[in-house]
Formats: structure tokens, sequence, C-alpha cells
DNA sequence: TTATTTGGTTTATGTTATAAACTTATCTAT
DNA sequence: ATAGATAAGTTTATAACATAAACCAAATAA
């Protein structure tokens, strides 16, 4: 009846980052905290278990001289997050069987 | 851009709960616990939850000599429901503004 | 009458989200 | 040149939370 909601997802900043990595392919940490108005430390928490997860992947590189962390989504990562969409789903739609 | 999530409902057996009292307008503890397939632990829990919030009322009745537990929405969770369904959609919509 | 089931509640535990504190390096003004 | 301020994160600590395990009371079955 209810489809069980992949924990990774299911919490607030760590959905918002995806989301945001669904539609622009890929993003710069500083770009991700100011658009989730996430405190850094916070990010950075949620970035690393995303990565370790397997549903983004993080390059770090340099922009001139100071470091940048960027930030993609995998085909693993658009996956479940699809999946998470489809599961939300049989909570919210009126008419489950 | 993302609207916050109402930690409340943010929660999968909560949003369960919830969900199934959207449509139904009133069901047993036992029915709910069978249909989420929580524990009776767990759901007493966020019954309790739910009920402390006002987003469910708690009647504790018999049903013959049995105790029994109805849970009913109240209007203020419909709303909170609605609320949240809403919030979801800026994490779940490809086009964001 | 003594298990067993029903219908829960309370308590304990492990996980998680989050914020606060810290680090390292760069830039800016003096 | 050096003292402060800012940028870009990471690490650590805390508080909240979800969940399960243990428990309780009453009713039914063996």
């Amino acid at each position: 009846m209810f489809q069980p909601l992949d924990p990774l997802l299911h919490a607030e900043l760590r959905l918002a980052v995806m989301s945001l990595l669904i539609s622009a392919d890929e993003a710069e940490f500083p770009y991700i905290k100011e658009q989730t108005g996430a405190t850094a430390g916070n990010l950075s928490v949620q970035v690393d278990k995303l990565s370790t997860a397997g549903y983004i992947e993080v390059e770090k590189t340099f922009k001139g001289k100071r470091p940048c962390t960027i930030c993609r989504i995998t085909d693993k990562g658009r996956l479940a997050f699809e999946a998470y969409v489809e599961a939300l789903k049989s909570y919210l739609q009126v008419s489950r069987d």
C-alpha cells in the first residue's frame, strides 16, 4: 500500500540538493548553499552522505586560487530520485489500493 | 525557492497515517497498524504526536468490552497536509523559479 | 486456572539532522 | 608586512527523532 521512502532522500536538505542537481546537472557548493539556505556545515555533511551513497559525485577543484567544490548528480542518483517521487505518490494520492 | 517541509508530516509513518485518514475520515488503531505495517509502539507514539499537534483527534471508546481507539483527521490536519503537499512540489517540479 | 491474544503505553536506544566551532587559505587595508 | 576580514569548507557536539523492545491490563481460549 505505502511504498517505503528512501531515507537518504526523505530529508529536507538532501532532497533540495538533489532537486537542484536534477535540473542543473552541475552546481558549486556556495550556489547550493545559497539556494537551499543551508549552513555550510550542514550542507557539507549532507553532500557527503549523498556522495557516499553514489547519488552525486563531488569534484574538488580550484577557481583561480580558491577551492571550488562542484556537485553533479549521477545516474544512480537520478534513478533513486525518480523512485522516491514514485513512492511519495503512494502517500499523496487520494485513491490508493 | 524551496518551501519548508512541516517536520511533523515529513516522517514516513506519520505521513502514512495522515494519508489514510485523509481518505478514510475515521480509522481504528489496529486498522492503521495493519495498513501501515507499523509496530503498535511506534504507531502509538506517532499518533500521539499528531494528536498533540491537533492534526488528528483520538477517541478512546469501547467495542464491546475491548478498548477501541478511533482516529480522525481534523480541519487543521487537513490544511497542514494540503500545505505539505504544496511545499513538496517545490522539490519535485523540474521547473522551479 | 493458566496461557494466549488483543489493544495498547512507556521506556530505551540508536540514528539523524543540524548548528556551532574550528581550519586553512586568500584578499584587503594599513 | 601584518592584522583583520572573508571564503570555503570540515569536524565535532548536541538535541531531536524514529523505532523497537519491554511492559501492562483486560478479555478470551484451552
